[in-house]
DNA sequence: ACAAGTTTATTTTTTTAACATTTATTTAGT
DNA sequence: ACTAAATAAATGTTAAAAAAATAAACTTGT
């Protein structure tokens, strides 16, 4: 469907059509993650920060360090973190050479979820690119990169 | 920044950093708009729903139509109008024919805030796309439009 | 006419986000 | 060593969003 359509508007200026096409895909693919990892009862967010402490392959992460990688930063890892902590996804202790600091790490539990989420998510993501060719979808990378700068 | 490094990741499929990607550049567009809206005590979505009653040409919508057009669909429109007739932004009153629905007007005083806020956005939307060509925007919004589909 | 089902909107509840403040620890300056 | 500033995270409060439940008005088949 057209953008003009999709907004019942006859013409629209391409920079305007450049954000709410934008906007349109990315609540296209937050609804598709959300609903894929509803049944495992853990948010997008979490899940972002379940792979940034898998990414650090046994070495524990900070607070700081997870807020920085997320793809949404928000204001609040302390608690989101602890929701995880709750769910037994991760651990958190205190560092000892700087006691400000607090060290995550992903848990067994975590990363068996995480292996279980994995095949799912890619799924959806090869999904998501479904209806453009490979050159498309390098073209489009390419191009969002340079948007976001 | 290419996307490996905001992730600190050494390789992304194509198809995964497509949604980051999309996910990252939504989130510049939402920070942008929010900051550009915030001075006039209006959020994103409110600003969405003025546009989309403006767009009536002095019909009245009802709450159905406004939740289809929304770029954000969202599940509590009544309180978003709420808030907006707050505002005196938007008025409502209950359709004669159908009693079940509601008709939903844009105020002088909304049509006035969005002549002020036009142009506003309109140099932040022509801000988004300032580094890329117009012949990649034009490919982009193409592209776009079929991954929405 | 009226029960059964549908649509439309509201209300309520739960979850999540945003913002400001607070506590604890470390660093740097004197 | 002592104080001020800076940093890291936690907490508290308020507001917003999402989800689920409820209510009211209409439609249809009998």
């Amino acid at each position: 469907m057209k953008t003009e359509e999709v907004l019942k508007t006859d013409h629209l200026k391409d920079t305007k059509k450049l954000v709410i096409n934008i906007m349109l895909c990315a609540g296209k693919a937050t609804t598709m993650m959300n609903d894929a990892l509803k049944p495992f009862d853990i948010s997008m967010q979490q899940f972002n920060v379940l792979r940034i402490l898998r990414g650090q392959k046994g070495k524990p992460a900070n607070l700081s360090t997870i807020q920085d990688r997320m793809v949404n930063k928000m204001s609040n890892t302390t608690r989101l973190v602890d929701k995880l902590i709750k769910k037994n996804l991760v651990d958190r202790c205190i560092c000892e050479e700087n006691r400000r600091k607090v060290e995550i790490i992903i848990t067994e539990d975590g990363l068996k979820l995480l292996d279980i989420l994995d095949p799912i998510v890619d799924d959806l993501e090869n999904d998501f690119s479904k209806h453009i060719t490979t050159e498309e979808l390098t073209k489009l990378n390419e191009i969002l990169e340079k948007v976001r700068n």
